[in-house]
DNA sequence: TTGAAAGCGCTAACAG
DNA sequence: CTGTTAGCGCTTTCAA
């Protein structure tokens, strides 16, 4: 090994390939191996490399290694927006997937718009991402082609009913929906209410309304009340819809929500207003959020599977590489609190 | 322009500057001029690259300019977990500020994992990214001392009480935990509970304890009773702690709560087990989470600019790349909710 | 088991 | 205003 201080004092920058190859007396060739952990490599060359790396704090480059293979470990992650816990937990479950494979997400934000979000699919496929997690199936055919030129996985989570790029997970809106309408029945309910937000987006909220409102007329009953509000979901939003609806329509008896947040709301405006929840009036969220447990009664809700969505997307990613695109339909479960 | 055919046939892959610029009958550095905007470009040529740019659906491979001009428009953001609602504004305020300036987050979580942080950190430092975003203040040396060879600014962010590597943007949690002190004493407090989760991670939280016990003895009063729980923070949690340290210490008239999440839990229980808050019990939260505004009684909590912190930070790694590092304390607020 | 040469796609520097 | 040359740091041949 020659002689170190030559490179601490001259080179205070970050240290390259071949910087750790002139100190340890080798060729770069033989550090890029070390690095990366190729087979057939002698203990003495992988310990001269080692300590040559770890005196010169070499951090690779991934830059120059992912333009040479043209493919790095990077994750296009492209999800509609982070001022929902919704995606929090997708994108924890999909953070943990990655990571157990060395993989780094690289975030994008849609914000439900999608002149936006084809700009960013844009900016992270320039990265030469190993993938591309997108969120929901209503994609441009635009997208769909912009990403085939790159030959990478592409996985949708959310929704399952449509038709993906290539694979997807997520759980089927419109059971969910047939099964809170079927569940909510079977409880003796029969003048609905649904309280929505923010203009439904996103649409699978929509495809929820619309089959819950299917059902109802399968079953023999109906939405006597219908309320899509243009402001984004908050507890603050469902309160006051609630307290809405209640005063137009005194009849309804039940209201399925689009979400907990609403439904908290509307949990809490019939706590304040001194109504017998789940006699007088039924409530029912969505998603399953962990503060509607705690509440004195317990949102009744579907739980979904957030967390698993974001793991199995990643892995799904991994799978890709060699597999076929699969569709894996998670389930839901609903839970059954106190206040339906 | 040349013909059109023998590219899209031959080359269904992904275009290069090369292709652009042959398919156009320009050289490569024009089309890399005209793909970054730079001045002096006529129109005519700025018109042929644009269509057979178009027409060869390039995307830009950053991977290669970033190698080439050392430094990219990613951004690393190290947070320490996405399982709290907390990190979500924040994400979303620094998604907000980097999009304003056409910069790309990578993610890594730290899980609260000082070695899982450093083993992070050198994972996304390997992409150049242009600046690095870290929570919290409490930094290895060694961390530093690995990012300083990048010479990129470092901007950390939630605290503000202690010593940054470049940047910070966050709060003073000391004042904040005297501020609620002074508040609750005000109300007429004079028995205390105070209860936190995850055994004080992170680390802030035990500094807004002990600045909270302090100043009770300043006023002439104590906690009586402190819970600091093992599991994570949750509502359901919160509600089990509330209630435990009620059943051993009957005469807390007031709980301060590390978080917001613990404090609706306590709330939550007040409610079933009819205690009467404000009256009986105080409630006091940290954070200002929208669901505790939306509660039959709101819940008093201290709003912290968590979406502000995430923007600020964005910018700020922007300017510090002439400027000099910067300190910016951002403001809290007391939320005199119905709890207290 | 190790090394030498070539080039991934782009852009800074220097012509013209 | 546009083009030529060279090279960022790494890794894939191919050779020894």
């Amino acid at each position: 090994m020659k002689d170190l201080k030559s490179f601490t004092t001259d080179r205070p920058a970050r240290a390259t390939l071949r910087d750790v190859a002139t100190l340890a007396g080798v060729s770069e060739i033989s550090v890029s191996r070390v690095m990366r952990n190729a087979p057939n490599i002698s203990d003495a060359l992988r310990t001269k490399v080692m300590n040559a790396a770890g005196a010169l704090n070499y951090t690779p480059n991934r830059l120059a290694g992912a333009l040479k293979n043209q493919s790095s470990n990077l994750v296009a992650v492209v999800l509609p927006s982070m001022s929902n816990e919704v995606f929090l937990s997708v994108l924890d479950g999909i953070e943990a997937g990655l990571d157990e494979h060395g993989l780094n997400a690289v975030l994008g934000l849609s914000e439900y718009d999608n002149d936006r979000e084809w700009r960013v699919v844009r900016e992270l496929l320039s990265w030469s991402p190993m993938g591309i997690i997108l969120t929901g199936l209503h994609h441009d055919e635009s997208i769909a082609g912009r990403i085939s030129q790159f030959d990478i996985p592409v996985v949708q989570i959310m929704d399952v009913e449509g038709s993906p790029i290539g694979g997807a997970v997520g759980m089927s809106h419109t059971k969910a929906a047939v099964a809170a309408a079927d569940y909510l029945f079977g409880k003796g309910y029969r003048k609905f209410g649904y309280i929505g937000a923010w203009s439904e987006r996103p649409e699978r909220s929509r495809t929820r309304r619309l089959a819950f409102e299917d059902r109802l007329k399968v079953l023999g009953t109906r939405c006597v009340a219908s309320r899509i509000l243009e402001e984004r979901s908050s507890a603050l939003a469902g309160a006051s819809a609630t307290a809405d609806m209640l005063a137009a329509s005194p009849e309804v008896d039940c209201i399925f929500f689009a979400n907990d947040d609403l439904a908290l709301g509307g949990l809490f405006h019939a706590m304040s207003a001194g109504i017998k929840v789940p006699d007088e009036l039924g409530i029912m969220g969505f998603n399953g959020i962990d503060i509607g447990k705690a509440t004195p009664l317990p949102l009744s809700s579907i739980e979904t599977p957030r967390y698993e969505m974001g793991v199995m997307a990643a892995q799904m990613l991994l799978r890709m590489q060699h597999e076929e695109p699969q569709i894996v339909e998670l389930d839901f479960r609903i839970f059954e609190g106190g206040t339906t």
